[in-house]
RNA sequence: GCGCCUAUAGCUCAGGGGAUAGAGCGUUGGUCUCCGGAACCAAGCGCCCAGGUUCGAAUCCUGGUAGGCGCGCCA
C-alpha cells in the first residue's frame, strides 16, 4: 500500500491543532504558486470565533507546527504555508515506485467486491461508429479504475440484439434483401436495408406495424425469423470483434438483450404480484406519479416487451449472479430518464439494492455540430478512423525513426492511443464534435505525447544500461521537486477518478506529469551528471507512472517509437 | 409546456469557496556543440447577464439568456 502523503500532512496538522486550539476544523489546499509551499492552511474562518485577525492567528499557530515531513512552516498573511522536506519525501516516493512498480497508487478500498460494468453495447446489424467508441473506451477505463481501487470489475457487453428494430430489419430483408449480398458485405448490406426500411416507412407507415409483428414472432420463437436473426447476429459479432481486438478491449460476459428473453415473464410476474402493474392505453405500465416521473412501460399493447422490461430482467440477473457492490451502466446521457424510471420501478418493487445501480452518462459524438444518425447514413465509421490514425503513425515513424524494428505494432499502438486518448482526456458528459484534424493530432495534449515522453524515458534507461536505484534523490532543482510533488498526488487522483467515474482525471494527471518531466529534461543533464543514478531513478519513476496511467486508460506504452 | 445537462482565451478544454484563473491547438518570436524537436522557452488573448449567500464567488443559491438532450408502445 502506498503512503498517502496528504493524509500524513492532515494528521500532523490535526495533532498540532488539538494541542493548541479548541476549534480543530481546518482545510488544506495546494497553493497555486509553488513559492507558497506544498500545502497551505487558510486561517480566515477562525477569525470570527476568536475575534482576531487571520494574520495574527497564522502568526501564532505557525511556530507550533512540527513534523519530520515538514522542512519549513511559514505564516504569510492569513495563510500558514507548509513546505515538505524534499529529501525525505522524494526518497519515500521514489522508493515506493521502484518497489511497487505498476501497483503504485493502487488501494484496496473495494475489498475485492464485484462491480458490473455495462459498456459498449453496439447494435447488431449496424456498423460500429465513432459513437460507440465512447461507451467502449470510457467503460473500459472505468473498469480499470475499479480494479485499481480494489474492486473486481466484470465487463459486460450488453449487445443491442433484440427489439423491434430486428422485426423491421427482417421485414426489409424479406422484401428487398438477398442472401449473396448479405454474405458479401454483411454490415453495409444490413445497414442499407435498415435505411431503406425507414425511407419506405415514411411513405407506407403500415410497414412499422409489420416490423412490430415480426418482432413479436421473433420473441415467440418463430423458426424462420429466429434463423435470420441469428445469422445477422453472427455476422455482426465477427465484425465487432475485429474492432475490439484493435482497441484492445475484452469482455467478461457478452450477454445481449436477447439473453433475457426468457427472463422477462418473471419481471412481469413480480411486478404484477406486488400490484404495481396498471393498464394504460392498452399497455402495462408501472406508474411513477408520486415521483413526478412519467410511467415506466413494461409491456406493449401487443404483448411484446420493451427495453425497460429487459433492463429490469438484466438488473435482477446481475444482482443474483454477480452479487455486485455496484452496477454501472456506461450509456449515453440521453437515456438518463430511462435509467431513473427503471430504478424507481425497482424501488417500488422493494429491491433495496436499486441504489447500487449507477448510470454513468456521456455526451454525444456529433458531426458538424449535429447528431450522428445511422438511419440517415450520417455516421463516421470507427474502423476507418482507427486505420487512418494508424497510417499517420506509420508515416511519422518512417520519417523520425526509420530503423524502428516492430513498426507495424508500434504504429498501431500510437494510432489507437491517439484516438482513445482524444476521447478520454475531457470530462465524459461533454459532447464531442468529431474532427479528423483533432483525432490525428499527435502534438500537445495527446496520447502520442504521453507515449513519446514515456519512450524518451526508456531511451535514457536503455542508454544508461544499469544503474543503482538511488532512492535518496538530492533535490537541487525546482523542476525535479515539481515532478516529485506531483507524484505524491497520484493516490488521491486514482481515488477521485474512481469516485467520479472520471478517467479524464487520470489523463490530465498524466499530461501534467509528462509536461513537468519534459521541462526537467530540457533543463537538466541526466546521463553525464554526477547525480546520474539518482536522476535515472526519477526517470524510471516517471516512466512507470505514465505507463500505468496509460494502461488504466487502455493505451499501450511502447518503449520506443 | 415540463425535466435534465452545458456556458471560462480565436478554437478545444482544465480548475467546482481562498493568495497573480491554467493547459493544448492556432498565431508570433525564440531554443539545435540537441541524453529522442511527437520536445522545450516566451509573447498574446479571459470566467454569458442580473441579483443573493459569504470575511472571500469563475466555483454555492435564485432568476434570466443562449445551446444540447429527453418527455409511452425505438433502444
Amino acid at each position: 500500500m502506498t503512503m498517502d502523503i496528504k493524509k500524513m500532512v492532515l494528521q500532523a496538522l490535526e495533532q498540532t491543532l488539538k494541542d493548541h486550539w479548541t476549534d480543530t476544523e481546518f482545510t488544506v489546499e495546494k497553493p497555486k504558486n509553488p513559492d507558497f509551499g506544498d500545502y497551505a492552511i487558510p486561517c480566515f474562518h477562525w477569525a470570527k470565533s476568536f475575534k482576531r485577525s487571520p494574520q495574527d492567528i497564522a502568526q501564532q499557530l505557525t511556530p507550533a507546527i512540527h513534523h519530520p515531513l515538514f522542512s519549513k512552516v511559514t505564516a504569510v498573511g492569513p495563510y500558514i504555508n507548509v513546505f515538505l522536506d524534499k529529501t525525505y519525501v522524494s526518497k519515500e516516493i521514489i522508493h515506493q515506485i521502484i518497489t511497487l512498480k505498476e501497483a503504485f497508487g493502487s488501494n484496496s478500498d473495494g475489498q475485492g467486491s464485484n462491480v458490473t460494468i455495462d459498456l459498449s453495447a453496439p447494435n447488431i446489424a449496424k456498423p460500429f461508429s465513432m459513437g460507440h467508441l465512447r461507451s467502449t473506451v470510457i467503460g473500459n477505463a472505468i473498469a480499470n479504475l475499479a480494479e485499481k481501487n480494489g474492486y473486481t470489475p466484470i465487463r459486460i457487453n450488453h449487445l443491442g440484439d433484440w427489439g423491434t428494430q430486428f422485426g423491421k430489419l427482417i421485414v426489409a430483408y424479406l422484401k428487398w434483401g438477398s442472401e449473396e449480398r448479405v454474405k458479401e458485405q454483411p454490415i453495409s448490406e444490413l445497414l442499407s436495408l435498415y435505411i431503406k426500411f425507414h425511407d419506405e416507412a415514411e411513405k407506407h407507415p403500415e410497414l412499422v406495424d409489420e416490423g412490430r409483428r415480426y418482432f413479436k414472432m421473433l420473441e415467440d420463437g418463430d423458426p424462420q425469423t429466429r434463423y435470420l436473426w441469428n445469422w445477422f447476429r453472427e455476422e455482426s459479432l465477427q465484425e465487432f470483434f475485429r474492432i475490439y481486438d484493435l482497441l484492445g478491449v475484452s469482455f467478461d460476459h457478452i450477454q445481449g438483450e436477447a439473453f433475457y428473453n426468457d427472463k422477462m415473464d418473471e419481471v412481469v410476474e413480480i411486478l404484477n404480484r406486488k400490484g404495481l402493474l396498471e393498464l394504460s392505453e392498452g399497455a402495462l405500465v408501472v406508474k411513477l406519479d408520486e415521483y413526478d416521473f412519467p410511467p415506466c412501460l413494461i409491456q406493449k399493447s401487443d404483448g411484446a416487451t420493451i427495453y425497460a422490461t429487459r433492463d429490469l430482467a438484466t438488473a435482477l440477473f446481475r444482482k443474483r449472479n454477480f452479487d455486485f457492490a455496484r452496477s454501472l451502466y456506461v450509456v449515453g446521457s440521453e437515456q438518463s430518464l430511462h435509467f431513473k424510471q427503471v430504478k424507481l420501478a425497482l424501488r417500488k418493487a422493494d429491491f433495496k439494492w436499486e441504489h447500487e445501480m449507477v448510470h454513468i452518462p456521456f455526451g454525444m459524438m456529433l458531426q458538424d455540430g449535429k447528431k450522428m444518425s445511422t438511419r440517415k447514413g450520417r455516421i463516421v465509421l470507427l474502423e476507418e478512423v482507427l486505420n487512418e490514425a494508424i497510417d499517420l503513425a506509420h508515416q511519422i515513424i518512417s520519417e523520425k525513426n526509420p530503423t524502428l524494428e516492430n513498426k507495424d505494432e508500434v504504429a498501431k499502438q500510437i494510432g489507437i492511443g491517439a484516438v482513445i486518448f482524444q476521447d478520454l482526456k475531457n470530462f465524459r458528459t461533454n459532447d464531442v464534435d468529431f474532427s479528423f484534424e483533432q483525432m490525428l493530432n499527435f502534438d500537445g495534449e495527446t496520447g502520442p505525447y504521453l507515449q513519446y515522453t514515456h519512450a524518451r524515458c526508456h531511451s535514457l534507461l536503455r542508454k544508461a544500461g544499469s544503474f543503482i536505484p538511488e532512492t535518496s534523490y538530492p533535490i537541487t532543482e525546482q523542476e525535479a521537486w515539481i515532478i516529485i510533488s506531483h507524484l505524491t498526488r497520484f493516490d488521491e487522483v486514482v481515488k477521485q477518478a474512481w469516485e467520479d467515474y472520471d478517467p479524464s482525471k487520470i489523463a490530465r494527471y498524466a499530461l501534467d506529469l509528462a509536461r513537468h518531466f519534459n521541462s526537467y529534461y530540457a533543463k537538466v543533464r541526466i546521463l553525464d551528471s554526477e547525480d546520474r543514478d539518482a536522476r535515472l531513478s526519477l526517470v524510471y519513476a516517471v516512466a512507470t507512472v505514465i505507463e500505468e496511467c496509460l494502461r488504466v486508460l487502455g493505451i499501450k506504452s511502447p518503449p520506443s517509437m
